[in-house]
DNA sequence: TTGATAAATTATACCGTAACAATTATAATG
DNA sequence: CATTATAATTGTTACGGTATAATTTATCAA
């Protein structure tokens, strides 16, 4: 791991441990750069990777602050983690219903850049959270890149199999979201009923050199869908 | 201006000319230095800077591409630049539906973090796309912030005045969103039925010193609601 | 042709330094 | 006491340089 990636998160257990709040105050840039040995402009960088995190806020002449947002109980909605990251406060689990080796729908294949005779595993699952259904979720990866998957490993955390097992580096994602009403079928995996209202989201992941390897399509149960997003100025 | 904004900005110019598409690559660093004579680490600054703004990404040992998002036809969701900015594509327009000062709600109150007898600008708008409406907003100022605001401003760009014309500097947002069922007065507004989905939106802005100055309550057609958002890993 | 290995290309990490700009604290002024 | 000017604090920009790591290309051997 990076020295300013390690810093980061040095910074960020040390926000954990000292209990710090929106708004508190952390010590000031000559400081850290002592307390961790490091140039000043490591320390910038890893405030840097922290702000656009969303942890910290930087103010010029006045210091380091904490960043948290307010609300409890939301999902963060983004942050390429998967879903494991970030939902620890809530009890989630996930039963897989459909895992095969396939060839793509054409929209599957147009979303990952591949042609409709390539290979992709196809995973469906209905994911829970505190025992109510969450949402439903099929996901189209390009076998070429992630290249085995089983039924442990879908269950589990998918990203973490391929950052770890994989050796992986994901980049980017896009996301395409908006509101509908439920089909019969998304409506009786959710123990919803038909033309009740759903969040649809599509997103489509990338590697870091750019080659989509994940196109994601996920009904979420309206009911249980309360996100956060935390962004910043440009 | 900054340098590195300015260069920023000449790079994003510099493919739109020449119409480069997803994963088209720029020229090397090198080039680029030598293009705008400044420094590496300058260039670098401004390429991370695009990076966040997800227009281009770098492979290390490979280059510089363009990055895009395929769909046409979405809004993209944050970007704390209005929404004048992200919809140059579309036909927009609002109509001022109240703009008063006021006493907070309870909610709006703790949103801004000011005393319920503190004084906030209250604005209600319905914005159209297309000649469709889009969405119905209630937004409240801090008006020890935002000190003044008139009819003219709030149907112009408030973000732009904000900027230009108090001086602010606008930091980052906290953005909440879940999907609903309209009342019978948003259906109203929007020219919908009550019942219906609803995407519904609040957001917190920020200026760059973290106070909070907008707590924005939306609430959109869910028939004209298709958002974008880009993410990067961290 | 394939596969391995080396070399070239290219971006990234990290260091150090100097000047700069926004905020806050302090002192001076009326 | 309020206002203004000045100084101290503190993060930001920009420069320069060296070393490193990932990718692509070239080379060579089988």
């Amino acid at each position: 791991m990076l020295k300013y990636q390690q810093i980061a998160a040095a910074i960020e257990k040390y926000i954990e441990d000292h209990a710090l709040q929106q708004g508190d105050k952390l010590p000031v840039l000559e400081t850290l750069m002592a307390q961790f040995e490091v140039s000043k402009s490591t320390i910038t960088k890893s405030l840097e990777l922290l702000e656009k995190k969303g942890v910290v806020f930087q103010v010029r002449g006045s210091g380091i602050f904490v960043r948290r947002h307010k609300r409890k109980g939301y999902i963060s909605l983004f942050s390429n983690q998967g879903f494991k990251k970030d939902l620890e406060d809530f009890h989630l689990t996930s039963e897989v219903i459909e895992l095969n080796v396939r060839k793509p729908s054409q929209e599957a294949a147009l979303n990952l850049t591949i042609d409709e005779n390539d290979d992709v595993y196809f995973v469906k699952r209905v994911r829970y959270i505190n025992g109510q259904t969450l949402c439903l979720e099929e996901s189209y990866y390009n076998k070429s890149i992630i290249t085995y998957l089983n039924k442990e490993i879908v269950s589990e955390s998918i990203f973490h199999y391929i950052r770890e097992g994989l050796g992986l580096k994901i980049g980017f994602s896009d996301l395409y979201l908006h509101v509908g009403l439920l089909t019969e079928e998304e409506a009786a995996y959710l123990g919803l009923k038909k033309g009740m209202p759903k969040l649809h989201v599509e997103t489509i992941f990338h590697l870091t050199n750019g080659k989509p390897f994940d196109f994601s399509k996920i009904t979420y149960n309206y009911e249980q869908s309360q996100f956060v997003i935390q962004t910043n100025s440009f």
